[in-house]
DNA sequence: TTCCTCATGTAATCAGTTACATGATTAA
DNA sequence: TTAATCATGTAACTGATTACATGAGGAA
């Protein structure tokens, strides 16, 4: 899956590692997120691969930097992986919800405390979406605008983002009131 | 993760891999899900650990089977893992936001038969939730009145899920209709 | 002088998936 | 006779996380 995301970015030009692991963090690590050593890795893979070439350049000063490119079966593994309609649903992996599960026999003050802390930590993420999120996809717009369809399909999973912290803020509010009423 | 969602189903009572791989399946699943040979495996290593114990039946006609008890430092675990409580978000896994992020230069109808075909799925899992779990549970209720309260927790969860899919098909509406008007 | 950013990697480990493997009973 | 349910396991592999490791430049 990250080498498709990593595919993706270097469709739309060539970057470092180093790079990708940004581009990631400021968009898709909000729905698929990857630590830098995977990244690394599976750059050396895909290059092993075919699928992109890079160049190693050597900077005074600055640290070195591995350039990668895309290449043609790069892009035509990034077109057929799209092509190919996922007949399935991402499966969901929420811990918050174990515990919830489990919490039956908890002290329902330490539940509701849990629920608080979520609440907060989801209030932010949200924050995140409208004054990080938004922001970096106006200014790739301004900056490149050529962009301007892609950003539309940025602006969707950026709303997906939204909707789906505003669904569990409301959910942890009638939660917390359903404990406080057993 | 899998070792504190055996250790809750234990704790309400002695059961066989097969048994938990079915409580999952019918509860857990839809925000944690596990293979049999995960749970196979991970109950032996928990017997290693001590946090079981296992009795080996012989059935005469039926298979097998190996019955697991939680002891006391299981209990312990259980306890104490609950207790702690989460500091962060779960992070998200969603393949289909990352189709929808690259899908810039794709045919817009192509994308859109992609949305629809989604949109059943989770048309499909709303049902399920609502036709299936929703059922399962006041069954339990019904045979075991001493689970009561942890039915409002296991109910919690199934709220979760059918406001996910709820966000999950207003934003597969809203973003049909972003890609039409393009 | 301490921390942050830039920049890249390896190694060890863990969690999870897929495939392989067996075999009896019961219902359609 | 075919498929589903009951029932348990091992092995190989992949994907992902955590820890280890280095080092320069610039800002506070």
């Amino acid at each position: 899956m990250i080498k498709f995301i990593l595919l993706g970015f270097l469709n739309y030009g060539q970057m470092t590692g180093y790079d990708l692991k940004q581009a990631i963090d400021n968009s898709t690590a909000h729905f698929w997120h990857a630590h830098h050593s995977q990244i690394y890795t599976t750059l050396r893979d895909m290059e092993k691969e075919g699928l992109v070439t890079s160049q190693f350049i050597k900077e005074s000063g600055q640290p070195d930097r591995r350039v990668y490119t895309i290449s043609e079966p790069g892009k035509q593994s990034l077109g057929s992986w799209l092509d190919q309609p996922m007949t399935e649903m991402s499966p969901i992996k929420e811990e918050f919800l174990v515990r919830i599960f489990f919490s039956g026999q908890r002290d329902p003050q330490k539940v509701i405390s849990e629920l608080l802390l979520q609440r907060e930590l989801h209030q932010r993420q949200r924050a995140v979406y409208h004054s990080i999120l938004h922001p970096i996809i106006e200014k790739n717009v301004e900056i490149m605008p050529g962009l301007a369809r892609e950003a539309e399909f940025w602006h969707a999973t950026l709303q997906m983002g939204i909707g789906y912290e505003e669904m569990y803020l409301e959910w942890i509010t009638r939660t917390i009131e359903k404990i406080e009423g057993l």
